[in-house]
DNA sequence: CCCTTGCTGTGAATGATTTCACGGTGTGAA
DNA sequence: TTCACACCGTGAAATCATTCACAGCAAGGG
């Protein structure tokens, strides 16, 4: 288990977890690499090495257990508990991504919010307080939070982001379209829409 | 030109562009790849290596000229002329990415929107009459759109990406949890919360 | 029971991407 | 003018990621 997964098999865990979790509920109960392959748009080969890396096996002729297979991703991917996530910044983005977010990952759960603005804060929003973003030094570590998600203006992301350091987080997902500076150790996943809007107006061109 | 560049230099480079911008506000006439690096989290060879690819190039000693570069760069990633983009999908989340989008790309222009709900569509949106998406197949066309932003419900994302294949699109931009399925030429770019959630939830675990 | 089929698991090969390392060059100081 | 320096451009090496290809095996048919 203490093998080093790359990063990138880790995204690929979790696509196809989504996807196994779909057939299951569709009502399959085994299923070959290449079934897995095609609904998320790799290799059979691919998938293969990918779960060989989590150590979870199939059966010759039948393929895998799909509730063996999710057992062992979700074992792999989430912590024995659910995790603790704050957003910060409410506004537009922040609130859809929210809204978005409920409901949707069982192992994840959105227990703190912040913003800046007094309009805001002291208030539930969607059931989960608001807080001063300057109580965050504070509140994160009591929490025990360790991750975050960043929807506040490409201005502010630095000085937040520094604040979240300084509270203990080690992993951020950041929507502000600027580049991070972390400590080592802290892992930033950037949400990125200016690159990929221009990586897709690139390749849309023949 | 006509070199190959992969997908991934043009993700830099357009990250490389954006530094760029910023740093020509504040008065940079010119840069050291390593600048450049450091602002974007990569390594300066690196940098080279994709300036190279675009056929730029800088002096030894003073380094890159920063209006050049991004004339070159610019000339690399854009079309002769702005490119217009659909918008399909105004619930929260469209609403939203259509008002992250206003003024910051002035190479792209959302000129369409789209959505099924009758109480949405004939209206104005930020100043954009929204259609009904059956409209889709027709308006595409005549307006020369070739790339579109998908925010629908995960349920219609695939039908709504068929309906634009057909339309002519050649780039989407996906929002929507789920795998597309596109015929080759067509490029997709997946802006997946919940991969790039669960991402940084795993890796945020030492 | 034996043969055929089509799958998994995996070493080896290939391909893609990044980094190394160094020649060549322009700049500023002595 | 000459020297030292630091940078760019780039072939070569190293690293990382994916695909190939095949041994071994389980299941079903005759």
């Amino acid at each position: 288990m203490s093998v080093h997964v790359s990063e990138r098999s880790v995204r690929r865990l979790s696509l196809y977890r989504r996807f196994l979790l779909h057939a299951q509920a569709s009502g399959s109960c085994y299923l070959f690499s290449h079934d897995i392959a095609t609904a998320t748009r790799t290799s059979a080969a691919q998938v293969r090495r990918d779960l060989m890396a989590i150590s979870s096996s199939g059966t010759a002729s039948r393929g895998y257990h799909v509730a063996d297979l999710l057992k062992s991703i979700s074992h792999f991917l989430d912590a024995p508990a659910p995790q603790h996530v704050a957003l910060i910044g409410l506004g537009n983005l922040g609130r859809a991504v929210f809204a978005y977010f409920v409901g949707r990952h069982p192992n994840l759960r959105i227990t703190l919010t912040f913003d800046i603005d007094p309009a805001k804060t002291c208030r539930l929003i969607n059931g989960c307080p608001c807080h001063n973003i300057h109580e965050l030094n504070d509140l994160c570590p009591t929490h025990g939070i360790r991750m975050a998600i960043l929807t506040v203006p490409a201005t502010e992301a630095q000085t937040v982001t520094d604040m979240l350091v300084r509270g203990g987080i080690r992993g951020i997902v950041n929507f502000a379209p600027v580049t991070l500076y972390v400590p080592v150790g802290v892992f930033v996943e950037t949400m990125d829409f200016s690159i990929s809007l221009e990586t897709a107006a690139f390749f849309s061109r023949a």
